[in-house]
Formats: structure tokens, C-alpha cells, sequence
DNA sequence: AAATGATATAAATATTGATTTATATAAACT
DNA sequence: AGTTTATATAAATCAATATTTATATCATTT
């Protein structure tokens, strides 16, 4: 395991799993294909990352006839999930300028 | 921008730069030097990660002679990402285990 | 004005992980 | 049973980013 227990926090931030985490959040549950629609993505694509949502365990899934509905795996977990999203949300605000014009416009950084 | 603004949680969730922002919220200030002989990591690495830090705004920097010290922007962004690094110790305790024996041992699942 | 200490920069390499493309599986309906 | 719908898997490719190696800079001390 990673000396800082970042790595959970890593699989959350990939900027596709975030979004799919926080359709997740707003819609309890969604099947492959409800992300692939909203989101328009390749099937699988979207297979692949719930997948490593799944195996992280921050993902549980049901059968529902032939779909296959993925959900946050437990209330505290979705709790927490999205007060770091809403860290996200929060951190350009906080974080000094540099492009000297007033706004945090993101990846300019490299990042 | 990414769309779902979740850049600097990326750039906060390296596992270099998660411990490096760690020791700086214990540490308040800290140059270069202590990162490489605290964590034992190389020169340029440590210089490497600090200047992305510092790109995205998370850090910042005064001349001390003839060293750099380095903290934390601002002291709402440090209580924020220790929220997050919070959250992040948290997290494993909250997703659902899958290895079966109770612990949930990280990389495994290959996040 | 050297020599030293502290850090930065650049280029090369390596690693990791995302995305695409092609194909397989498996349940439900006809 | 055969077709359709939904999802998974595997392999190949591509891209981002971390790390290493080598060298430069630049302020202090001698």
C-alpha cells in the first residue's frame, strides 16, 4: 500500500471516474449504458473504469434483468466522495493566481 | 478547465507530492533539502514536484538566504487539504472490502 | 574571485494508466 | 434455438507524468 493512502483518493480523481462518481452521487444508481450516454463514451471505456471503481470497492453493483446497475457502495462513502468533490470545486479558489489575471483557468499549470 | 475540476485533486493526489504537502502542514515551511533528506528522494525530483505545486498555486516561496522555503498558500488551502488528506486516510475503512479477510490493503486493485 | 551549498533546469528514460478497437459473453425476448 | 440488448474482456495503442541522470545557476562564505 502506498506509504500516504493516496491511492483511493487517485482513483477518485481520474477526471472520468470523478464525473461518473458524481452522476453517481445525483442519480444513486446508473447502468454502463446511462454513462455512456450522458457522458458519450465508448462502452468500454465506461466498462473499464467502474470496473476499477468496483475492485476499489467504492462501487457496488445489482443485477436488474439484463442491466447491471452500479451504485456508491455505502451512504458515508458517497458522503465523503462528495465532500471531495466539493474540495475540488473549492480549491481553484483558494489557490494563489499566477497567470496575473485574476483567474485559476486550470491545467495552464501542467498538471 | 476539465470539466469537472478535478485537476488539482490530481495534482494534490500524486503520492510524492500528497506527502510532500503532509509534511508541509506539520511542518508549516520546510526547503528542498529537508524534503530530500526526509523523505529520501532525489534532488530534482523533489525540485520537480515542488515547482508543480507551486504552478498550480498550492504553494509558495520566500528566500531565506540561501535557501527556498516553501508552505502552504494560504491557510484555508492548507485546512482543505487536510480535509482531503483526512479524508483520504479515511476512505479505505468506508469502501467496500473484496479480498475477503477484512482489510482492505490498497493497490491490489490496481488503482 | 574562487569554492561551496542549495536549488533549478533540461534531456532522456521509464512507468503508469487511459483510450481505442475488436471480440466475447450472457441474459432476455421472439 | 436464434436474435437482440447490455456489458465485459483482451490486446493494442497512445498519452501523460514520474523518475533518473547530467549539468547549470546563483547566492553565500572564504
Amino acid at each position: 500500500m502506498t506509504a500516504s493512502g493516496a491511492w483511493l483518493l487517485k482513483c477518485i480523481c481520474d477526471d472520468t471516474r470523478f464525473e461518473m462518481l458524481e452522476m453517481l452521487i445525483k442519480h444513486k444508481e446508473l447502468c454502463v449504458g446511462d454513462f455512456v450516454t450522458f457522458m458519450s463514451k465508448d462502452q468500454p471505456l465506461i466498462s473499464h473504469h467502474i470496473k476499477k471503481l468496483k475492485e476499489c470497492g467504492i462501487v457496488a453493483s445489482r443485477y436488474e434483468g439484463r442491466k447491471t446497475m452500479y451504485f456508491i457502495s455505502g451512504p458515508e462513502l458517497a458522503t465523503r466522495i462528495a465532500g471531495i468533490a466539493e474540495a475540488g470545486r473549492m480549491l481553484p479558489n483558494l489557490c494563489e493566481q499566477n497567470d496575473n489575471n485574476g483567474t485559476n483557468n486550470g491545467p495552464l499549470c501542467g498538471c
